[in-house]
DNA sequence: TTGCTCCTCACGTCACGTGAGGTGGC
DNA sequence: TTGCTCCTCACGTCACGTGAGGTGGC
């Protein structure tokens, strides 16, 4: 038996306002089963209690409308079920990347700010490179650029050609500026062959950011200050020179060389 | 020394994007040092780039302006400490809701949907009863009901009054189709006192709840169905009654009593 | 008849992002 | 002069919430 509900007894039963599921309706998530033609009450069936808690669960956990649509639509189990494996593991990184932003900050307030004056002037010489370049939001940028060094690796190993000197990536000012640009991310070669690129030779200033990527903020905000003082920026991307996973060079463009 | 910095280059020290820059100016909470007055180009010091990653951090924690501002304007370091605090506080109870969410979306996604057909028909009789009234928000109420039931007992012992049965709240219909409500804690009492009111007899549907209370809407789906095929349903607050941590009875207002 | 539930429509909220159209500095 | 950075202003986005003004059913 399939009882048509008021939209009232509907909220109660599925936890979601009325006003949440006329907005449903008019976006065309959640269509009640009947529609009174007299007075354009809403009717929806107890058949619908399922798929309306659902949507409510979903939303609960962030889940964008579109999404949900897409979870509904899924005919397939296994498209289904893709999608809100999806969400869940974006969900569990979000929680990871917040616990640590909530650990770094909590240190931050504790710690006395550090004074950082070693910085080194030095020219980067051109450099042969096998690259990858995407256009990537500032808050997806950990998540692409891990994998694609390590796909870049893997190119290494099968072209035949040797690493020489540390991973890095290229910033351009969009990226920070707009929160989006095209970030370069590449692995330096011993010999120039046909699928590298050469990166140009430029002037930066250089710090080192020692400790947890949440703090590199930190850095940028030391190095640029210095970079403004001194009057020496220069336009270009920000480089960035992954020594070791727990060491990160920062190089900002400069206007004069080692030679200061 | 304090150099004056254009807005990109404060964007890039910042991580802030040019156009939240200009959001936080325009809603007071982040202005420019300085304003060129042929240009009006912004000119930020470079000792505010502090400030500035402090209100990213904030932000990137989904700390609304409104009480970034309140942190930043704290001269007292301790009221700064306390919005903080209360803040990572929320976020942590935040996680912990979020986590058993998706443990028990996981749970329902592999489970078969449970027939549930176990209710019973009962009256209610009038009860005197120790209460507390809130206008609570549906999100917020899991928060509140917990603390208030303990200080409803805390009171009962002072006032030397004998507990007559398992705790309970009253939710009216606007706590779920608005979203927030006058909820009414109680506590059942032998004898009625000064402080005490007396909750009115009546007919309900009943439902027995088994389980996670993240799990509840599944039995108000089932109750509430159940009661609308019958035709049976009747205007007044649903009543929940908590006769262990695990188990909770849902009353669902009817027409008929017990005779039927 | 009264109160209750439900309806539409227009606008508000929050924290920005988008894009048009334009200007100053080198 | 050209390209670059920066400016304002108006509007869009997302998922609803708010509130006015009005109607049907018992």
């Amino acid at each position: 038996v399939d009882v048509l509900l008021s939209i009232g007894e509907f909220s109660k039963m599925t936890y979601l306002s009325v006003k949440a599921l006329r907005h449903y309706h008019e976006v065309g998530l959640l269509a009640p089963t009947a529609i009174d033609p007299m007075t354009g009450y809403r009717r929806y069936a107890s058949s619908q209690v399922q798929t309306a808690q659902a949507i409510r669960r979903f939303r609960d956990l962030d889940m964008p409308i579109d999404d949900v649509r897409q979870v509904l639509a899924a005919t397939d189990p296994a498209d289904r079920n893709r999608v809100i494996v999806q969400h869940l593991e974006r969900m569990r990184q979000q929680l990871e990347r917040t616990q640590l932003s909530v650990a770094s900050l909590q240190a931050l307030l504790e710690e006395e700010p550090r004074d950082r004056t070693d910085i080194e002037l030095r020219r980067l010489p051109a450099t042969p490179a096998l690259v990858a370049r995407q256009v990537v939001a500032f808050d997806a940028c950990g998540a692409w650029l891990e994998p694609t060094l390590a796909r870049l690796h893997t190119q290494l190993a099968i072209v035949g050609l040797t690493v020489d000197g540390p991973d890095g990536a290229l910033y351009p000012d969009e990226f920070f500026e707009a929160g989006e640009g095209e970030v370069t991310a590449y692995v330096p070669v011993r010999a120039a062959g046909r699928a590298t690129i050469e990166l140009p030779a430029t002037n930066v200033a250089v710090l080192v950011h020692d400790g947890p990527f949440n703090d590199l903020d930190q850095t940028y905000g030391a190095l640029g200050t210095i970079v403004a003082e001194r009057g020496i920026g220069a336009p270009g991307p920000i480089r960035e020179r992954y020594l070791t996973p727990a060491s990160t060079e920062v190089c900002w463009p400069i206007t004069v060389g080692t030679n200061q």
